[in-house]
DNA sequence: ATACTAACTGACTCGTCAGTCAGTTACTAG
DNA sequence: CTAGTAACTGACTGACGAGTCAGTTAGTAT
């Protein structure tokens, strides 16, 4: 009869298929998250049986738990390497990383989905909070340059202050960036020219000084 | 033998019981999130049996959808009553509303983190995601006057920018809101100096037409 | 006292889903 | 050609949890 096709492998090496597995299960975990999505719909994405992930993974958590690392490493490192190669000023770095996440967001809007439909997930919330802190740790770091003593509210201690502020950063980029999965037809600079408006000038006017205070 | 203390009604009216399984079901679901809570842990909560429930609310999903609305309509009340009691000037009402805000944080921790608990439950994401857009709305039209068009990036339209400024507004107190909740040791005072001090200076800096530009 | 009703429960069904196991078959080393 | 092994599957188990039902009992009206 019509010969099989022999570049069409049936049965793949393990890592070939390890990799076919956990892309489908990044596509389907992006789109319901890790509670509502069963291993059986992982396993028809990547057109395989249940059992074989199985023989990949040691369970659902840790199928989850890998790829939830593998991308928040990536996107990690490119906002540290983007950050890195715009110089020394600390100001121009944090813009660089600012789009380097923009640009990661555009690019991989699964593993970006993925990244923020974490709540909820007791059964993962371990992993994702040690992650969510390490980032928060990363910007505040960046940011501590940026912020002098004269911002400081009185009566807060310094850390918190530079804490709070980084995570409010986080809020507002995340914010803005699923606002953005809605409005693709605005283009990367935009959406980094309204981050800067509303995050950054706020930062810089601190910087000299001038302040928001209740009695004016 | 001895008798039953006659105050202590064993059986107690439809509306006191009902009551009794929203605060008990209030506290789970804040705790644990939609999905992951059970209907039997509720019903211990309340110290009933799980029958008896589904004699007060027709499915799990009605009772959370039921709470859901109950603390968002008690959220906004709140805002809106602190804004319009502040008088005219739409920048005091907007410092008003957030004082509310973090009013309503301090006081209802319980509420405020089921408020939170939400993504990944696409059962109830519909009327979470209603919800959500209709406190955008609010925010944007308290914001819009503060938002001359001098702070809109050239080749945005005025309703996007001022849709992403309210989410991103929304981010960034929602994540302040979040990080207070493990440092309650912050008064509130404070809470509301930084998120000032983030958010309102670069606006207000905005409104004089300083804006942050690539080319610096 | 008696009957009536609303509050309430224990024990059930039924579907779903993570995880398992006993195999079967495609490839490959010799 | 023939083991041998790694890739792979169908059919299963067991647990869990939403929702149901046939009752039982506390309060109440007459």
């Amino acid at each position: 009869m019509i010969p099989e096709e022999p570049t069409v492998r049936r049965r793949l090496p393990a890592a070939e298929r390890r990799k076919l597995i956990l892309d489908a299960a990044l596509d389907v975990f992006a789109t319901g998250g890790y509670q509502e999505t069963t291993l059986d719909e992982v396993a028809e994405k990547a057109g395989v049986s249940k059992a074989l992930i199985y023989e990949h993974f040691p369970s659902k958590r840790e199928l989850y738990k890998e790829i939830l690392e593998t991308w928040v490493g990536e996107l990690l490192g490119r906002v540290l390497s983007a950050a890195t190669a715009a110089g020394e000023l600390s100001e121009d770095r944090l813009v660089a990383g600012l789009d380097g996440f923009l640009v990661f967001v555009e690019e991989r809007r699964d593993a970006w989905r993925l990244l923020i439909r974490h709540r909820a997930s007791d059964d993962v919330s371990d992993t994702w909070e040690r992650l969510f802190t390490e980032v928060a740790r990363i910007i505040g770091a960046m940011m501590a340059p940026e912020m002098p003593k004269s911002s400081v509210p009185e009566g807060v201690e310094f850390e918190l202050v530079l804490d709070a502020t980084s995570r409010q950063l986080m809020g507002s980029v995340t914010a803005i960036a699923n606002w953005w999965d809605e409005h693709r037809e605005v283009p990367r600079e935009q959406v980094l020219a309204m981050v800067m408006e509303f995050a950054w000038v706020g930062m810089e006017r601190a910087a000299d000084g001038e302040r928001w205070s209740r009695d004016r």
